[in-house]
DNA sequence: CTTAGCAGTCTAAGCGCTAGAGTGCCAGCA
DNA sequence: TGCTGGCACTCTAGCGCTTAGACTGCTAAG
């Protein structure tokens, strides 16, 4: 356990390292901010600081800098000062959000794009997925003789489209009785049913036709329960010090090329619970994002939950980007 | 114009910059490339190619490199060679593509991924906006008491859907009716047309819920016009020598940001040519693109064009490129 | 327990030097 | 006239050296 004078020389120490993105010296602290005491007494600090394993020297004639356990250490005491509360930002902004709210889709983009720029890091929204989700209707929308658009709509609202392409023509009034049987038979279900019931008795579902179309809609329901990202605020992270050389950015790139990837990578023991998750460097469990901070928290209600994160360096603000992410969670709650 | 063998000592000296990415000397070129001069002839040609501003030196005592004009003869010369037909490359991963096709979204990032395997750039395909389409299909679908979804299926076979919130309780029968009263008059509409439409004298499109409805189904097909971009291979293009710090990369980053802004940065004049466009450095429109290729293509037939493009270094393999945007184009065209 | 002062250590930056790569030019040759 | 071998010249990358500056750890005094 940490002495109140030495946590208070960590919080500086780290304040100041945030700030400027160089080593901090002993003086540096002294001068900065008034912890009455002479950078010679700081440096028995720091020297124990050290030996704690809260902060490291690059080299021996320059200042320390924060590892892993000393952000760690700093945000743990943040939040337990509970001053979260006070710090959710900019109401008029969500206020201005909430507002222009359309579909969902656009309302995750909007957010997002905000929560990167208030944040000044790299930001991700993933759409939330439900496997428990039902199947509310089915249309089957004609596009030429033999061929159709099969659009399912689930009962939380989300949409799935896949084209149909019928081995012969296909007239209006079939079409629309094909239709008919393929609500009756799988409104109510669960979107990942559909390959079960492809197979049940009943003859109706039998024809060639109502094969091709329950085929086309297990591909659109497949498309529901994939990952699906929107990312924001990446030329952000690129012009951060920490990331001039790409080759430090490379890592996080590679996991951002794929929904799926990301997903797992994000996820990861973040499910289910309410609060928010903040992984630090090392405390991540992808090797990718050994380098950089992840401030994770789900939304939504229910079976359907999103998830919002935000990345950045290790050297980050996390008081802001603690109350950015909640903001943004209050956001797409609706609240 | 060139002289032959300048021109066979440019196309060396770009193949050789292309393979090693460091400047180019005589020597290397008499060694690797049988032209049957020595290195001294070579000194001379390249001294002229340079004076024609086709090649710069980076200093005096250091080899040759391309300039933007250089490889714009290089590639002038690969076209009009017609030896692309030869070059579009892996049928197999063509027909493979083709066969997986479900949706055309889910092609295209397909399509995009495999086109940054092979060109090992940064590929992005925007998927094509037809402000031309016409309104074929309307479905409301009820979400509970007083919300529904509204869906929106053109005759393109596009999809697009928007949350309605009523003011009031609506039964099912009553939605139902609304859904016909929608369908008699917005079918075989342009998407644009409903804000018009809206105001027409039709009384049954004068009720507060028909108003409602209208409002979301304007929203929605405003979704359609909007560019959207898939994009694949950055981590790749981060691995290649020139953008090692990211400094150089930053400005092509903050173009990919936004999907606007990339479809205008990429697609400035390619529109309604069906040829392939080639943009070396400072021939791109968009000041951010200056240090990079842009292969761009369209693809889609009718008034839904999409767009495919690569991006890579101004130091790329042009051949293999241009083959890999036609495959792509071909794919997507459905051929 | 704190502090001032001091010696010690390490880096970043500037300088000079050298090896090497590549050029341009010239004179000779086909 | 055009090509070639040879040679002097130029410029960079890299190495070692030196110095200024930053910061520390230690010690002795308050």
């Amino acid at each position: 356990m940490l002495s109140s004078r030495r946590q208070r020389i960590l919080c500086a120490l780290i304040e100041e390292y945030v700030a400027s993105a160089c080593p901090v010296g002993s003086r540096t602290i002294a001068e900065h901010h008034k912890l009455g005491v002479s950078p010679a007494t700081i440096r028995n600090e720091l020297s124990a600081l050290e030996e704690a394993g809260y902060i490291t020297q690059p080299h021996t004639s320059a200042g320390r800098v924060p590892t892993d356990a000393g952000y760690r250490e700093f945000v743990d005491g943040i939040l337990s000062d509970e001053q979260m509360a006070a710090s959710i930002p900019h109401p008029s902004a969500i206020e201005a959000l909430k507002k222009s709210a359309d579909a969902l889709d656009d309302l995750i983009e909007r957010t997002n794009a905000e929560l990167a720029r208030l944040t000044e890091c790299l930001s991700v929204i993933m759409a939330p997925v439900s496997s428990e989700a039902r199947i509310r209707q089915i249309s089957l929308v004609s596009l030429s003789d033999s061929s159709a658009l099969a659009v399912l709509v689930t009962d939380d609202g989300q949409v799935a489209n896949e084209n149909v392409i019928f081995t012969e023509p296909m007239p209006a009034d079939d079409l629309q009785a094909l239709e008919r049987i393929m609500n009756n038979a799988l409104a109510g279900h669960a979107t990942d049913a559909i390959a079960e019931l492809a197979n049940a008795t009943d003859p109706a579902l039998k024809t060639a036709a109502a094969r091709t179309v329950m085929r086309s809609l297990a591909c659109a329901a497949a498309t529901l329960t994939r990952a699906r990202a929107s990312r924001s605020g990446m030329s952000t992270l690129m012009r951060k010090p920490e990331f001039h050389e790409s080759q430090s950015l490379l890592p996080v790139m590679e996991i951002l090329e794929d929904d799926t990837v990301l997903f797992k990578a994000i996820g990861r023991d973040g499910q289910g619970s309410e609060g928010i998750k903040i992984r630090i460097g090392h405390e991540n469990a992808a090797e990718q994002l050994f380098g950089v901070s992840v401030i994770a928290g789900v939304y939504g209600r229910g079976p359907a939950q999103g998830m919002i994160a935000v990345i950045g360096p290790t050297r980050m603000d996390y008081s802001k980007t603690i109350g950015a992410v909640q903001a943004a969670q209050s956001i797409l709650n609706g609240e």
